[in-house]
DNA sequence: TCCAAACCTCTACAGTGTAGACATCAGGCG
DNA sequence: CGCCTGATGTCTACACTGTAGAGGTTTGGA
C-alpha cells in the first residue's frame, strides 16, 4: 500500500534525528508563526506520528529552544582583523539580519533566555557574548570593562531589533493606510506629536537606524573611556 | 445552599468589571507565571465560570494585551520641570521598575506589541512614546530627530530590561552556587572569557547599570548634536 | 406584574502536551 | 537459520486548553 503522504514529506527516507526535527520546525515557525508550531503539526510535516519527536526532544520547551539555537548557528562569523568598532557593527548588522530573516523566532531570543539562568544556557546561545568579551578584551578593555559595554551593546541591538519588529509588519502598502488610521484615531488632543510624525514614522529605515543608533553609543563610550582612562593613567 | 468558595475568593458581591477581571489577570501572572493564566483557572480566581471572562474581553489574547496595559499604568508620570535629560533618567528609572516588579509580564510588553501595528496599538501603550516626543520637542528637538532619539533610548531602556531580568533569576543564593556550576561547565577553551568573569557577573547592579549606560547614551547624543546642530546653525 | 437587558452557567467540540504500553525493525551472535 | 536486544515509531488514553452556542438567572425599570 502507498504510504499516506497527502500532508507533509517524510524528510527522508531513514530514521529521524534531532537536527531534521529543530530545522522542519523552524521551518513551521517560520512559516505560520509560533503558535502554529504544535507536536502533532510537526509530527504530520515529519510523516510521523506526533510521539515520535519525543524520540529526539524532552517536550515542546526543548523544541523550542532547539530552534533559537538553530537560528542563531546562522550568525556567520567575521575574522577579528578589524577596529573593534567596525567589528561590533558587523556583528550588530549580521544579528539583525538573522532576525529579520526569521521574525517569528525573535519573541524566543529575546524571552527564552528569561527562563534559563545564564549558567545553564546551551553554549550556542553563549557563543556571541564570549565573542564579543574576547573582540574588546584584545582591543584593550578589562574584563570588567568589556562585560560593561557588552551590556549596553547588546541591550541596544536587541531593542532596536524589537523596535524595527514592531514598527514593519508585513508589507508596506498596507501598512501605510494602516498607520494613517491608526493614528487618526488618536484624539488630537491627547497624541498631538505621534499623528504629526506620520511621515517619518513610515520612512524608517531599519539598518541606518541601527547604524546611528551604534555611532551614538560609540561615541558616548569613547567619551566614557576618555574620563576613566585618564583617571586611570594618572596612577 | 452555600456557595462553593473553596477555590479562589469571589472578587465582590456585585457583577464583575473589566477591570476587576485584568486585575485578577495580572495577580494571576505575578504569581504564577504566564503559562498559568489560563480561561479556567481565571474563573475560578474570580468565583465564575470560566465563560463569564468572555463578558468583558473577547479572548484569551485580549486579556493579555490588558494585563499588559495595567502594569504600563503603573508608571508614574512626572511632571516636565526638569532637563530633558533628567527626564529620561527617570523615565527609564521608572520603568525598570514596574518591570522589576512584573517580571513575568516583560515578555508581553515586549513582545506582546509585534503582532500588532503600531497604529492600532491601544493608547495606553503608546502614551509614554508620546510622552517622550513631547519632552524632546519642548527641548528643541526636531520632531524627526526626537523620533530617533526616542528610539535609541527605548531601544537601549528595553534591551537593558530584559538584559537584567536573564542575569537576575529568582534569588541570588542559590543563583551564585548556580551560575559557578553552569560556568564550569563550559569548556576552558571556547569559554576563556566567560570563565573568569564569574565574580563580576555575581555583583550586577541593575540600577547602576543602566544609569551608566543611559549616561554613554547621552554623551553619544551629545556627541551626534554637536555636529548635526552645527552644520544646521551654519545654514 | 411583566419585560428586557445584563449577567452568568452549562454543555460540547476540537485541539493541546505527553505518559505508558505496544509494535516494528535493524543488526549481531549463537 | 533463529533469537535476542536495542533503537525507532505507533497507538491509546488522560487531563487540560480556548471558545462557540444555547440556555438559565438576576436586576432594574415601566
Amino acid at each position: 500500500m502507498e504510504r499516506d503522504d497527502t500532508a507533509g514529506h517524510r524528510a527522508g527516507p531513514g530514521p529521524l534525528n534531532r537536527r531534521t526535527v529543530l530545522r522542519a520546525a523552524l521551518d513551521l515557525v517560520d512559516e505560520h508563526g509560533l503558535e502554529a508550531l504544535s507536536m502533532r503539526r510537526l509530527g504530520q510535516v515529519l510523516g510521523r506520528d506526533p510521539m515520535a519527536v519525543y524520540r529526539y526532544t524532552a517536550n515542546r520547551k526543548e523544541v523550542l529552544a532547539g530552534v533559537a539555537e538553530l537560528v542563531l548557528e546562522e550568525l556567520e562569523t567575521f575574522p577579528d582583523d578589524v577596529h573593534w568598532q567596525g567589528q561590533l557593527r558587523r556583528m550588530a548588522h549580521e544579528l539583525r539580519r538573522v532576525c529579520l530573516r526569521h521574525p517569528n523566532v525573535v519573541p524566543l531570543l529575546v524571552t527564552g533566555p528569561l527562563s534559563t539562568p545564564l549558567g545553564l544556557r546551551p553554549a550556542g546561545t553563549l557563543r556571541p557574548l564570549e565573542q564579543i568579551l574576547g573582540i574588546l578584551i584584545r582591543a584593550g578593555f578589562s574584563p570588567r570593562g568589556a562585560l560593561h559595554v557588552y551590556r549596553a551593546f547588546y541591550g541596544f541591538l536587541y531593542g532596536h531589533i524589537l523596535n524595527e519588529l514592531q514598527e514593519l509588519i508585513a508589507d508596506p502598502h498596507e501598512n501605510e493606510a494602516l498607520l494613517r488610521l491608526g493614528l487618526q484615531r488618536l484624539s488630537l488632543r491627547d497624541f498631538p506629536h505621534l499623528r504629526s510624525l506620520a511621515p517619518e514614522l513610515l520612512e524608517y529605515d531599519g539598518a541606518q537606524e541601527l547604524d546611528e543608533g551604534i555611532s551614538i553609543l560609540l561615541a558616548g563610550l569613547g567619551q566614557h573611556l576618555k574620563d576613566t582612562t585618564a583617571a586611570a593613567e594618572g596612577a
